[in-house]
DNA sequence: GGTTGACCTGGAGTGCACTCCAGCTCCTAC
DNA sequence: GTAGGAGCTGGAGTGCACTCCAGGTCAACC
């Protein structure tokens, strides 16, 4: 099963113009070529990209994924290195995760409080309080 | 209690260049000055500043913090558009982490499959599995 | 009174991640 | 056989949120 790159934009839920880009920079490999010169992508391709957008999605920025890509693309061999950095991108979601829940904990407090806190924003609550 | 720009961008863990971009834009009020002319930080100036921060951190895009903070400035009238937005961000905060959470989860599923799914990324857990 | 260090201003520059464009080719349908 | 639509390329442009810079002022200390 192939697709056109308007298939994979839209499986992959990334933009025609973004797929030609992150071709461009080496975050994928340039797919197939069907008899006319046109992108054919595989469903590997589309494995690859959709676990890309989870990683962007997650805040990996473009660089470490490319750095991933390429350790991906020396095979086997550098598994471990690999494994290491989803080890530690996890890590970065999780304390991501934990500083909105924490901000959101403000957030839910503000919206509470709302009326008090409007006058007495300082002292009661943003710079003695929660916030600390 | 006043505070120098330094000690300001200490406090509210923004940069000094941070500080009086944020002003240029009208996201904080011209703080007081000094005799020499230099700004002088307020406590309310800073929690303010600490709320943006708060508001920053959990992605609310600046035009929007900049909305905000012109109600503020026209006083208790908006009281009910403000605690609007904020019900409105903190929805999209939820929302937040919610994905996060959900590609967290994938990435422990990958890390804890690595040696597995590296040779049948796609078919096993990528498009048809997890992912769907 | 000279040097140092913090701060000032307006404006330019940066990094990131796209996004758009002109001008072209190629296939399909009428 | 031509009109339309999808796709192609290289390169330029965009939006966001800062960040840096040159050239200056000001207060304090030696």
């Amino acid at each position: 099963m192939t697709y056109s790159i308007a298939q994979a934009a839209e499986r992959s839920g990334l933009s025609i113009d973004t797929l030609r880009y992150y071709e461009r920079i080496g975050l994928v490999d340039p797919p197939a070529r069907d008899s006319g010169g046109r992108r054919t992508y595989s469903d590997e391709d589309l494995g690859w990209l959709v676990f890309l957008t989870r990683l962007r999605t997650t805040g990996m920025p473009i660089r470490m994924m490319r750095e991933y890509a390429q350790l991906r693309h020396r095979g086997d061999a550098t598994t471990s290195r690999r494994k290491q950095m989803l080890y530690e991108h996890r890590t970065s979601v999780r304390e991501r995760i934990a500083e909105l829940q924490s901000c959101l904990d403000v957030l839910e407090y503000k919206i509470t409080h709302y009326e008090q806190i409007e006058s007495t924003f300082v002292e009661g609550i943003t710079v003695e309080g929660i916030t600390a």
